[in-house]
DNA sequence: CTAATAGTGTCTATTAGACAGTATGTT
DNA sequence: AACATACTGTCTAATAGACACTATTAG
């Protein structure tokens, strides 16, 4: 058979292809966003404290209402799939040209209770550059707080207005699967968003050690303590001064900025070196 | 509005939902399959060679007929999404109890040419007590060799009876990105799958770092000096033989046995020390 | 002056890289 | 005996952890 008959054979096949032969289901993509904010100034010497945020929206339509949930949406049929996450939080959340990667996908078979839906999760980091323009009405950034003890993870969410929290047992070994967790004690995050959150911190906790993404996070002038203390923030534990100096100097580049007026030694201002 | 009326709300909602609502698609599950095998012994003396190898099939239906693409299939609707790969599995290629892992989702909007499909793509680790039963007909392995030099990476994947080889051209920064990489020279290989087999390398030479994901593609017993093969044909270059004893030694346990009758000194068998 | 953070010097401990050497089988 | 791999000792280089010290501002 000659390359020529072949493809006239697949354009056969095509053209009478039917397309609802196979099962179809729905496609979402939810997005978990990631930030930084300053807890309020307790005292004009101390520095404020940094805060590893998320952003959560309240249902305002069934199933789960009034329910907080990640931003999210259904594919389009014709949309590319790492659009979907743009457009949804260009849309839901008014933000706009962040740093998005693939997360995991989620296929639980009951994790929506309207029909079988598969989930893309993203992930995203934010700075508060982009931070102008303000959130839509419904959405707020809720601090995250985890304990780890042995198979059970609980996770705390504060917010101005609410506070969220959940466990998650470790219910077998492979910490790959997401069949591997249940949730427990879960009142106030819709559908498995417990799930994506806590996969999310675990992603986010590995890749600060080896990519530069924290810097997606950071505004473009920043002191050396101030990214410190997010590095520290997001790892859960405090970094030794000079260690995280020698560790960090290579990926930022020192700027003719200070920052004073704080009843202390001003700070050197330092931005992101690209490596490219 | 107290809980026992949202709940009536939320059943209400749900008796009456329409699921025709949404755009509805297919997801397919592809899975790579790696696994080592050694070569023919050249010598009585000299050591076989550890090759890196990936499973292939050759399509016998449209579309891509006679190509060579992973093993895959279609998702069903009331089947768990980590189920798929292992119902694909043991139909397509006869393998059982395997290690999986998510590896990424393909979505882009033309990747299938007969309509809308996403690809959840998985990565197998299998090792030789596994291939007791004979594979199927039409899947064979494909040793794998790979060549970067900047922005190009090509790769060759050779079995008895073909060789595929393709390059991918990286067109943007954002290495998390499949959009990033555009498959060209690609004659041999069905769908996007240049793309999977690429993601699948880069992640298995990443985690072999710092997992313990190698021992899946280990028979019960090893010797170290195997063990250092395998992940030098993973890694793509040579390690130090005592540099990689101290790394490995907390991770393996010495056994009674000895492998002799090879022309040189004999040696000792190991296995894995399952951390828990 | 004081409280607080900014930033550095240096010692020590741990880990990684390199090389050379000894050990022990089969033919 | 010769060849090939198995395995180890030890030196050196690089990296990480720890502590103590100096520097500098607003009030």
């Amino acid at each position: 058979m000659n390359s020529k008959n072949s493809d006239h054979d697949e354009l056969t096949f095509l053209n009478s292809y039917d397309p609802t032969l196979y099962d179809r289901l729905s496609l979402t993509t939810d997005i978990l966003v990631f930030g930084i904010s300053d807890s309020i100034n307790p005292n004009y010497r101390k520095l404020p404290e940094k805060k590893f945020s998320i952003l959560l929206v309240k249902r305002k339509t069934h199933p789960f209402k009034d329910k907080w949930c990640l931003p999210g949406g259904f594919l389009q049929i014709d949309e590319e799939l790492t659009n979907a996450p743009k457009r949804v939080l260009a849309k839901e959340t008014n933000l706009h040209d962040v740093y998005l990667e693939q997360l995991y996908t989620f296929g639980a078979v009951n994790r929506d209770p309207r029909l079988r839906v598969v989930n893309v999760a993203y992930m995203a980091l934010i700075n508060k550059d982009q931070l102008q323009d303000e959130l839509l009405a419904d959405a707020a950034w809720f601090n995250v707080t985890q304990i780890q003890k042995e198979n059970e993870i609980k996770i705390i969410l504060k917010s101005e207005i609410d506070e969220i929290c959940f466990t998650l047992l470790k219910i077998n070994d492979d910490i790959n699967d997401p069949l591997s967790y249940k949730i427990v004690d879960n009142e106030l995050l819709a559908f498995d968003n417990p799930l994506v959150i806590f996969f999310g911190l675990l992603r986010m906790r590995n890749k600060i050690n080896y990519t530069d993404i924290v810097f997606n996070m950071m505004p473009k002038y920043f002191t050396l303590k101030e990214l410190q203390n997010v590095y520290e923030v997001i790892l859960g534990r405090k970094l030794l001064d000079p260690a995280f100096r020698r560790i960090i100097k290579d990926k930022v580049v020192q700027t003719e900025f200070v920052r004073s007026g704080k009843g202390h030694r001003p700070s050197l201002l330092y931005r992101y070196k690209d490596p490219t």
